[in-house]
RNA sequence: GGACCUUUAGCUCAGUUGGUUAGAGCGUUUCCUUGACAUGGAAGAGGUCACUGGUUCGAGUCCAGUAAGGUCCACCA
């Protein structure tokens, strides 16, 4: 067996075992009637992405999950893949293209979809291929794509399922219009911000009575050529007597336009009037409608004015279209005044610009099985974790509106539709909706439009999977692996991807079959965002987040995993820091050290099971130490369960970490340095570490995959070869029950006393640092302890004199003038040979003192509170007295040295 | 306008159903290159648990309110 290296190196590590897994086919999920299976879809990153600190958490907490589940012995399947990213891919492709100075209309439709799927081939993907220097156990062989030929008939089918359900329908009303990308957005595709515009106050001169006007505020001068009317309040008595009459339209094509009366206009606003402009505002179209204006639309599809804005306006920016329009205002007098304002606008996510309502021909679907979503989620069928995003998407639901799910685009899902050529396009009879086209194609114009990125994503739990071709399904294990188990995802895309995959899943998987049979996950992880030492969020524009494989590279993959788990606390946002990656990889190198520490103590035992370790213990040869260790492996082996059955990540790495490094590092390795030296319980010491070394790895494996796997192997774990992954993970009960088995019962009094016994060396050790002796080894220490100590202090003082760094330790009546320090195991005094500086020794005494009284104080107070002591429980009531009779003791020992002194 | 979250050590955060002297990591101070590990060991310093009130024998924990910071939804020109 290869020997362990001084210091962990992570970069060989992963390497070798990643291309061994992936050699062994390790990760493939497979159908197992014999096993529960365990499935997770990942959230399809953009094929155009880089592994961001996001997806280093959302995938090493999949991928905790999935080798969780591997070592718990069920049939785990993680499927990978990507997303088409409709404007984020064409973007990205366009640009390129742009450095050559040519556009996609250079190239034409055909043409232009051709170069991106040439992109898609070089460079699409990368992130799939940083995943796997991450450790992730996905099964590559099932990736998807959402472009996939097969995946987009899948999406295809679905368009014309809802059509033909009539969830979908065609029809031209105001949609959120992004001018940089020339496309139209869905509702969740707009994000609101505060900006500093100019409030500007216009006056229209009254047709009929010149020289009285109305007057308006507005933000969007350069759409007046485009009013239509002016509204007012039915009620408001300011203009009630110019209801009716006409105004002037201040610039643009001369017209007069009629005052009307409508209750949408808040008469408190602004100067109570609002001008209409149907064409470029969703209240005022709405108006428009129901007074029957006609609409005057004024901008171009780029958000350039077009002619119907005057010969001023015409071709100008709508940005510098404002400042003209302002210009031309003040020049005839019409602009009475403006004020900077601060107001909300509308900004498209993906390109950044202000998006302009506008009206257009679209799609749009009406959700199906909405009221069947919330009830999935509210009663439990699928469980949020942390719950109060439920709270969220449900309120999500209850004002849900109609998905606009074309797209001006042309790289994507193609919408499924023809038209009959030279027919009316807005009557349905001129209509082929079917996935494979209508059968006589000349006759026939396809949709020019595709469809929303998300309005294929929504269908990834099942279609992946084959749904709905049956012979398909079985392949991939469809029945098998549907629902779902947990999915891992941020609460950003909780309107987008997740609510929308439970409403597809209930409307189209096994129609007819209850309901949890039918959503596509039980179990949803929302992480927290990841954000700088600022609080900012990490984003490519801010360049404020770290490079994963940068991180990689400096801590190890493991490294990194453990430390992003560490600081990422269920429900709560990230705030990024190295050091805790720093200290991900410190865990590895302990971790990795402490292996090498049992490796370099003695030959291996047979390590080959569990079972032949645990034929390897020596019940007779247990002390407390033996006792205390095995008890702390199965008290965390439990909270490990735990937290894996309450999302808790963070807890389980942290119990981890404290158990290894404190309880088995710092105490039981180091008592061990003494049992080793002695022939008769070596072999005992040495089993009891294989067993708890071998536990700890299994336990650590999900979330550092490739050290444990590398030290599975070198301390001949691997039975035959056989990964740390393939072995069966026992729980605490099994653990248990295999000890008492072999006739090992933790003994809670032994185990007690190892506490008292770690207080003793601790104290003893301050007791050294006091009197500046920490590095002197032959120090000499006396105690008075009665009899049931010194047999506890007795038993174990090799260990006692090891760890505490002291040449010897004997039993005394009496001790005068030595430093002394009042343990649970008596009265330990540091026997100098030069003489004790009494005013120092007095001092700290005396503090020691204060603070025990004031202790003693407190707790005397509660138990002459008669109340504490009627109505507290009896554990509680006991706790107390025990407590003031130990306080008291120390006390009294303390009160006693300082006399002494 | 509506909803939610956060506030605990210098920093970042734990703190399960209320119950001993409120914890961890990092940082910091002192000492230690002793045969697993200096990516380490030992000892220490550091907290009126944001504030006010209430419930209770007992509140960091439960309730009400206040303040500050943050997030989401809606949005009036």
């Amino acid at each position: 067996m290869a020997e362990i290296t001084k210091s962990y190196e992570a970069r060989d590590v992963e390497q070798k075992w990643y291309a061994a897994w992936l050699q062994a086919k390790a990760f493939r999920g497979t159908v197992d009637p014999q096993r529960e299976p365990y499935s997770i879809v990942i959230p399809p990153p953009n094929v155009t992405g880089v592994l961001t600190m996001g997806h280093v958490l959302n995938n090493t907490l999949q991928d905790v999950l999935i080798r969780r589940a591997r070592l718990e012995g069920r049939s785990a399947m993680w499927l990978p893949g990507t997303d088409h990213a409709g404007i984020a891919t064409q973007t990205v492709v366009e640009r390129e293209l742009r450095k050559q100075k040519k556009t996609r209309h250079d190239f034409g439709r055909e043409k232009f979809v051709e170069k991106v799927w040439e992109w898609r081939h070089e460079k699409g993907g990368i992130i799939l291929e940083q995943l796997r220097r991450l450790g992730a156990s996905c099964d590559w062989d099932r990736t998807a794509f959402t472009m996939d030929p097969a995946y987009s008939k899948r999406v295809l089918h679905v368009f014309v399922e809802l059509f033909k359900r009539g969830h979908i329908y065609r029809g031209k009303r105001m949609v959120n219009w992004c001018p940089a990308s020339l496309t139209a957005l869905s509702d969740e595709e707009v994000i609101m911000k505060p900006v500093n515009s100019t409030l500007y106050r216009v006056r229209y001169e009254l047709a009929s009575q010149p020289g009285r006007f109305v007057e308006v505020k507005t933000t969007r001068p350069e759409t007046i050529p485009g009013d239509v009317a002016i509204a007012v309040h039915p009620d408001d008595p300011r203009f009630a007597d110019m209801i009716g009459q006409k105004v002037r339209r201040p610039i643009g094509p001369a017209a007069d336009i009629p005052i009307i009366a409508d209750s949408a206009v808040d008469k408190e606003f602004g100067s109570g009037a609002l001008k209409i402009t149907p064409a470029h505002d969703k209240v005022d179209y709405e108006i428009g409608l129901r007074h029957k204006l006609p609409v005057i639309d004024v901008l171009e599809a780029n958000g350039t004015l077009n002619a119907l804005a005057g010969d001023e306006l015409a071709g100008l920016d709508r940005f510098a279209g404002r400042k003209k329009a302002a210009e031309l205002l003040r020049a005839s007098g019409a602009l009475v005044d403006e004020e900077a304002y601060s107001n909300n606008v509308g900004y498209s996510e993906r390109a950044d610009v202000p998006i302009e309502p506008r009206l257009t021909e679209q799609w749009w679907l009406r959700y199906p099985k909405v009221e069947e979503a919330k009830a999935a989620v509210r009663d439990g069928h699928i469980k949020f974790h942390p719950e109060r995003w439920s709270k969220v998407y449900l309120h999500w639901l209850e004002n849900i509106q109609d998905w606009c799910i074309s797209r001006q685009l042309w790289w994507g899902h193609r919408i499924p539709v023809w038209y009959r050529k030279g027919a009316d396009r807005s009557d349905p009879q001129n209509w082929h909706v079917s996935v494979d086209g209508p059968a006589d194609p000349q006759n026939w114009e396809q949709e020019n439009d595709v469809l929303d990125t998300w309005a294929s994503s929504w269908l990834w739990p099942f279609a992946t999977l084959g749904w709905p071709d049956e012979g398909e399904m079985k392949q991939q294990g469809f029945d098998y692996f549907y629902p779902t188990s947990t999915l891992v995802t941020g609460p950003d895309i909780i309107f987008f991807w997740v609510a929308r995959m439970i409403m597809a899943g209930l409307e189209f998987v096994r129609p007819g079959e209850p309901i949890e049979r039918r959503i596509p996950f039980r179990d949803v992880y929302f992480t927290g965002i990841i954000r700088d030492q600022q609080g900012r969020k990490m984003s490519k524009s801010l360049g404020n987040s770290p490079d994963p494989l940068d991180l990689i590279a400096t801590y190890g993959a493991d490294g990194l995993r453990f430390g992003i788990v560490s600081i990422a606390p269920q429900g709560q946002d990230i705030r990024f820091q190295e050091d805790r990656i720093e200290s991900g990889k410190n865990f590895c190198n302990k971790l990795w050290n402490a292996c090498r520490f049992r490796q370099m103590s003695g030959e291996a035992g047979d390590n080959s099971t569990l079972g032949a370790i645990i034929t390897r213990l020596d019940p007779s040869r247990f002390d407390g130490d033996d006792h205390a260790i095995l008890d702390r492996l199965l008290v965390t082996t439990k909270e490990v369960e735990r937290c894996f059955r309450e999302f808790e990540f963070s807890a389980a790495v942290q119990a981890l970490y404290g158990f290894f490094w404190n309880d088995f590092c710092d105490w039981y390795v180091e008592v061990s340095k003494s049992k080793l030296q002695a022939p008769e319980t070596k072999p005992n010491c040495l089993a009891i570490q294989d067993l708890v070394l071998r536990q700890t790895l299994l336990l650590l494996h999900p979330f550092v995959p490739f050290i444990t796997e590398e030290l599975w192997s070198l301390l001949g774990y691997a039975n035959q070869g056989g990964f740390i992954q393939t072995t069966r993970l026992e729980t605490a009960a099994g653990l248990q029950a295999a000890l008492e088995a072999r006739g090992l019962v933790l003994d809670r009094a032994l185990i007690a006393g190892v506490e008292s016994l770690k207080t003793f060396v601790s104290q003893a050790r301050a007791l050294k640092a006091e009197h500046n002796l920490a590095s002197r080894r032959d120090v000499q220490f006396q105690v008075i302890a009665n009899d049931a100590a010194w047999a506890t202090l007795d038993a174990s003082t090799a260990k006692l004199i090891r760890m505490v760094g002291a040449a010897g330790m004997a039993r005394r009546d009496k001790v005068e003038g030595a430093p002394a320090v009042v343990t649970p195991l008596g009265t330990l005094y540091l026997d100098l040979a030069s003489t004790v500086d009494v005013g120092a020794e007095k001092i700290r005494l005396t503090k020691e003192l204060e603070a025990i009284s004031k202790h003693v104080a407190a707790t005397e107070a509660r138990l002459s509170n008669e109340a504490f002591v009627s109505k507290a429980p009896p554990a509680v009531l006991a706790g107390a007295r025990k407590q003031l009779a130990d306080q008291q003791a120390k006390r009294a020992e303390l009160e006693r040295l300082l006399k002494a002194l």
